[in-house]
DNA sequence: TAGATTGTTAATCGATTAACAATC
DNA sequence: TAGATTGTTAATCGATTAACAATC
């Protein structure tokens, strides 16, 4: 047990994470229009939120406010930057070309945060072979090289649901050490490999539950 | 007030529509492998939830098991369909044929529950006027017309983050009851619709978030 | 009946919020 | 200093889980 294992996370919750990085979105957006400083009180209202919460999620981390002034925008945006690992670029592996890869791809919100597809995988031969915007479209077989040339730790997967779990263990194989999963179907991993299965559908069902009481 | 309304929703957690979607999706399968009941111990399982949590789940809804012998799959299965609205078709909007909305079009898992897009809205000259798989694409002002004649209630939109606000609000006054937006913005409706931001990366970031701090 | 499993109540746990001393 | 706002503790709220009488 090393000293600096003392300063490990505690336990955070995950929707602290995940407030965190609308946190780091919304002073983004103010460091642009110039503001200067931000109270829990402001930043808590654009969410309908509440600012002891705010302060709460940020406690964990670090004192990183001025009493009586708030958080300074760049101050705070940069500290939440380096925490949610939003400080670098990430290379990212993309498996699987096809409607929703392809779009995925496209997608604006990933390179906004520094996430770059580095490379993409399809077996596709009319696909393998080709590239897009720089990006190399290469058949699986590869994932083992590639993985280690680009140092890839993040796998974005949108292959058809008959075929996540088998290419997912092969990303795993390959020492990819971050998972997300658009393909319709729920895959699994070990422990030591983070996944989120993203399930498109689910909003969709719930929105139709309402509509379905509503409608009485 | 009447009869009925005391048989009105208590106010069921999110997350409890949650799940029961994805119990939904089990009982489906679970019946095409011919499996006449199931305990809320196996289903827990399946998804490591609490057995008393799946039974939670379902009492807010009714009795619908037998003691000592589970549920009947077929049975639970259609009380679940009809209380989340997934025993009927729902014709669905969708606007913006881009990379995403087209990725959204042919995305197997909204059909496989009962939403189908029975109309594309874009106002590209290149789109609007052709039709894909039966579906015809349309200007956005003909959303007014077609929402009444197909008695829309559901939209999904997949424009750019710049026009998703002034899209959501020609829907809104179209008639439309819910709205799943994929635009990476969060759009505001009146609290008469129904809406779901899905922010397809925010999953992302909280996974970088956890290999930034097992890196270190 | 005996065994199994439900529906439900009570206990537990965790997350949100209120309150306030510390302090800029 | 007086006013504002933090960081944190204690109170509240809601969701999950354990336990068990009811009953198939």
């Amino acid at each position: 047990m090393t000293a600096r294992s003392h300063f490990k996370i505690p336990k955070i919750p995950e929707m602290t994470i995940r407030r965190l990085s609308v946190y780091t979105r919304c002073l983004l957006q103010l460091e642009e229009d110039g503001v200067k400083t931000i109270s829990s009180q402001e930043l808590a209202e654009r969410f309908s939120l509440n600012s002891a919460q705010v302060r709460k999620d940020l406690a964990y981390f670090g004192e990183f406010g001025v009493r009586g002034i708030g958080y300074y925008v760049s101050g705070l945006k940069a500290e939440l930057q380096k925490i949610l690992g939003l400080d670098r670029e990430w290379p990212v592996a993309l498996v699987g070309f096809g409607n929703l890869g392809s779009a995925l791809f496209h997608y604006k919100g990933f390179a906004r945060q520094g996430f770059r597809i580095a490379v993409v995988f399809d077996d596709d031969p009319a696909k393998a072979g080709r590239s897009v915007d720089g990006a190399p479209i290469l058949p699986l077989r590869d994932l083992p090289r590639e993985s280690k040339a680009r140092n890839l730790q993040i796998a974005i997967v949108a292959v058809p649901a008959e075929s996540a779990q088998s290419v997912t263990e092969k990303l795993v194989a390959a020492g990819i050490k971050a998972i997300l999963n658009f393909a319709p179907t729920r895959i699994k991993t070990g422990r030591d490999v983070r996944l989120k299965n993203v399930d498109l559908s689910i909003e969709l069902e719930s929105l139709s539950f309402y509509l379905a009481q509503g409608g009485r």
